[in-house]
DNA sequence: CATATCGATAAGTTTTATTGATGGTTTTTA
DNA sequence: TAAAAACCATCAATAAAACTTATCGATATG
């Protein structure tokens, strides 16, 4: 048995297809069927069941393919104890970013940490939180930046900084008089939220859920990004609320319908994720670093009050 | 990097020599040097200091091992996940056991297991439990029968049966005519221990610290075997305790010296122990079943009061 | 100072991994 | 429903690797 039998596992596990995982592994089709035989040849079973198509895993397959998953993963870590001991700060690294942080916070810290360290190649894709949950786990992803608390065991969070909620309130909406808002005030009826899968759409849930029960969702106009949610909130379709960062870079026509709240402000936790098994820590710390340092020039609130991402 | 290469670091990590580290992989000296190196060189960095002799690990060299070591037992889950599907219950096993508890408990339950399951190949070791510990965390065995319990959370335990302690009581002793003997009565300094490094000599003690702070060595006479201490016993040198499995073959001559204690009597727990990876369990559940059976008709006392094996 | 130990190195051999070509099934498409 | 496409297995050839024997040089030993 080698690693790399494991890791064509793996690949064929998760293309469902000899030929595509072939590809990805840099190799011809063939020597992937053949070492994988070997590998079933070796243990005297069958990892999959190639009469199903698509290929599928055998009730064995699945388990051995876990635990494919764990020692090629820890073999990666033998790689990563060097470059701790050398303090080196380099190689691929997959940070996944929810879209309601993305446009906002990456191009504040990116320039800023590619210039301070030049050896990391980032590859930086935006994920809803529960695609970047599943692509830490499976190892798809060594980060990411979301909001939490996520209270999943598998993984850990460093927490970046919290981002109040603003409520952003049109002309001739009943509360655009108001001066300050309080969460009180709220009506989950008039608001306008991002679509399902947002964790900022789950965010503002729970804040109004806090003193209404059952939703109704009558009106349901949902939209994807916080851009649209604004022009909507223009038409005159419900009020909304934005993440602060979002009201930085606000129209300045529109800057006179933003509306901060009481204290304690309702706000959201960022943190930078990771897997328990704290591979490339070294990175993390370093986007930790930059990011932290960035932010605190740009937020300065103090007392808030977390809500959490999660639905439900 | 591939799982060959961690197995030769860890042979030669284990051995601190290229050549025998070659031998117990059975391949020559110079395919571990030139493995090692590719090693090395691919990560760019010094597992071992040749310029030491014998040589030694680095610094990262020392985190590598330790990863390496993960890696490799992980590798053997695999085959191990398979037979576990299969029910295949065979293989090399390597079982430790501890020497007050090997002459009396193997010889019952041996044959009866290799009957049962023809296909493990049980290697038995007759080892200290501070010596069993350090096996099963490297690796170096797959399970143990100790005295338990250990406290260490490397290491899970299923307990097998509680074996009480028995009084030997020579004649002319001060307590020879006692019926039953009651802890208090104990008294360390004409009590015959075995020597360093046995739990039992640590129950005993455990035992009559309970009732005595300070043990005096005045009277340092100890013995690596109870065969030898029931001996000395006889020559007036003092009492003993005995494990009760081991006064179901005295000789009848002697056999009037024993005394049982009151309840709640004290007794040792033997546990079956092993890793926390639960690598093998199969092979685990088949030996707890196979002694749990044996033992239930060998030892039926019910008051006990469990004695911590561990010193101090 | 001769000898033994021990790891590195070199050259040659064996084994293993990989490739390109191809064949047999099954699925999809026209 | 026949043709085409997709897909995995197999084969023979080749490239890559792992391993062996022989030997060297450095270090420790008697």
């Amino acid at each position: 048995m080698t690693i790399t039998q494991l890791y064509y596992v793996l690949a064929v596990a998760e293309n469902q297809n000899f030929t595509k995982a072939a590809e990805k592994c840099f190799v011809t089709q063939p020597t992937l069927s053949m070492q994988i035989q070997k590998l079933e040849d070796q243990l005297e079973v069958q990892i999959f069941d190639r009469s199903k198509k698509p290929i599928e895993l055998t009730d064995v397959g699945k388990k051995i393919v876990n635990q494919a998953r764990n020692i090629v993963n820890e073999s990666y870590r033998i790689q990563d104890i060097v470059d701790q001991q050398k303090g080196f700060i380099g190689g691929e690294f997959r940070l996944g970013i929810i879209p309601t942080i993305m446009p906002t916070l990456l191009p504040m810290f990116l320039k800023t940490f590619i210039k301070k360290h030049p050896k990391v190649k980032l590859k930086i894709e935006e994920l809803t939180t529960e695609e970047i949950i599943a692509r830490i786990k499976d190892g798809h992803l060594d980060a990411a930046i979301a909001a939490t608390p996520l209270e999943d065991e598998n993984i850990k969070e460093r927490v970046l900084y919290f981002e109040p909620f603003v409520s952003y309130i049109p002309n001739g909406h009943r509360l655009h008089t108001n001066n300050k808002i309080d969460i009180t005030d709220l009506d989950v009826d008039d608001m306008l939220l991002l679509e399902d899968g947002h964790c900022f759409r789950d965010g503002v849930l729970n804040l109004c859920k806090a003193f209404k029960d059952h939703v109704d969702d009558k009106f349901q106009l949902e939209s994807g990004s916080i851009e649209t949610l604004i022009k909507l909130s223009n038409e005159g379709l419900g009020m909304t609320l934005l993440p602060y960062l979002h009201t930085l870079d606000i129209k300045s026509t529109e800057s006179k319908n933003l509306h901060y709240f009481n204290e304690p402000t309702p706000a959201r936790e960022v943190s930078i994720i990771y897997h328990k098994s704290e591979l490339k820590m070294q990175i993390i710390e370093a986007l930790q670093d930059v990011i932290s340092g960035i932010i605190r020039g740009a937020i300065a609130f103090q007392n808030v009050q977390i809500v959490s991402p999660l639905p439900k």
